[in-house]
DNA sequence: GCAATTCTGGACCAAAAGGTCCAGAATGGT
DNA sequence: ACCATTCTGGACCTTTTGGTCCAGAATTGC
């Protein structure tokens, strides 16, 4: 009962996100959002709450790719794989435009860091959980023997995770894709990983 | 002649440099400005332009600061110490705070990528000075036979420098510093550098 | 078709933004 | 002592900010 709504709720959200993304928390303003999302501002506080939880669910969409991305699903033998297929998808077959927004989460720790640490520290936290899937990965191959176990896989997640946000950083600044596929091919290469 | 300024200017741009630093250039409003630099308005505007070009300045003057820091001035036999040395100063050795804030070009280089492109470029291109220094400091080492030659001195200074930014994400993050140390240990030993 | 309910457009608001302006204060030169 | 010059404090301005409010439109249940 009552009027239906008008929009479609993910794809407001969706647009919102790329916005985020590409411009900040701080940057982007009401205005912007509105007329990216296709929406009326009494629309938009009734279905989002207001700024920054829009920008919250930003985030958890965001994470929520970004974790589906490195998900093998159960495919033990490849778990390793994984990481340079990330790599590939995210900063190699990835339309420009996508390539210089960056990781929004990186993004947004740098941003919030001192403004509004509670955003910060949702997005470190997602990071932490990507991270984590990096260890999984090592841990994984390590325990089928398919990869040396000289060093702790939280160690080898550990350098996977600064070698992605460095290039997240590189890629911002415009570094052509042609580098960046030397720096993922030299990060990875130093830690036995191949990238074709 | 005329009536003589009130204040020091190279510290008025520092405690600019400071705010922007944490806080990135969209949330550091002028009245922040103003109280940090103990300064009027009249006199800000006079003596710096507008909010813009003082940051440019403080940008400019972070990057120089940066560069002086990996400047060994001549020491040919250890110009590859040049870097962990770098490493320790900005990330184990340097008040908790000033790891947080991490550093002003990448943070200036994701904030202002889609927001203000003629800034994010100034950053970029600090940071592109930076990453030559890495390399000249290779090469020296090769050349003197010090450091084997077989990665080019450009792929690896990419290697130090993803590290570099992947670092200052990490940091901006809270990561503790015993984790820090970790992935600096990893990163550099990774290139066959060895850290203290 | 009417009531209850829900959504939409846009007017409206207070606060904060960056920036300008000018009267007056403090100096040096003569 | 006085003038030209420079700097300072603060009033003031416009624009933009995120957010609220409400009259009216669109629906379902009856």
């Amino acid at each position: 009962m009552g009027r239906p709504v008008e929009f479609d709720r993910d794809q407001a959200l969706e647009a919102a996100m790329r916005l985020f993304w590409g411009q900040g928390y701080g940057a982007t303003s009401l205005e912007d959002l509105l007329s990216a999302m296709e929406i009326g501002r009494s629309s938009f506080y009734a279905a989002f709450g207001d700024k920054r939880s829009l920008f919250v669910e930003a985030v958890e969409l965001f994470a929520a790719r970004t974790r589906r991305m490195l998900d093998v699903s159960g495919d033990s033998e490849e778990s390793l794989a994984s990481i340079p297929h990330f790599f590939h998808a995210t900063l190699l077959d990835a339309p420009r435009r996508r390539v210089v927004r960056g990781c929004l989460m990186v993004n947004t720790v740098l941003e919030m860091a001192d403004v509004d640490p509670e955003l910060s520290a949702l997005a470190a936290l997602e990071l932490e959980g990507i991270e984590k899937i990096f260890s999984d990965c090592f841990e994984q191959a390590q325990c089928a023997g398919e990869y040396p176990a000289k060093r702790a896989a939280s160690e080898l997640a550990g350098h996977i995770m600064v070698l992605n946000q460095g290039l997240r950083v590189a890629s911002r600044m415009g570094t052509p894709r042609s580098e960046l596929k030397k720096r993922v091919e030299t990060g990875l290469s130093l830690v036995g990983l191949n990238f074709g």
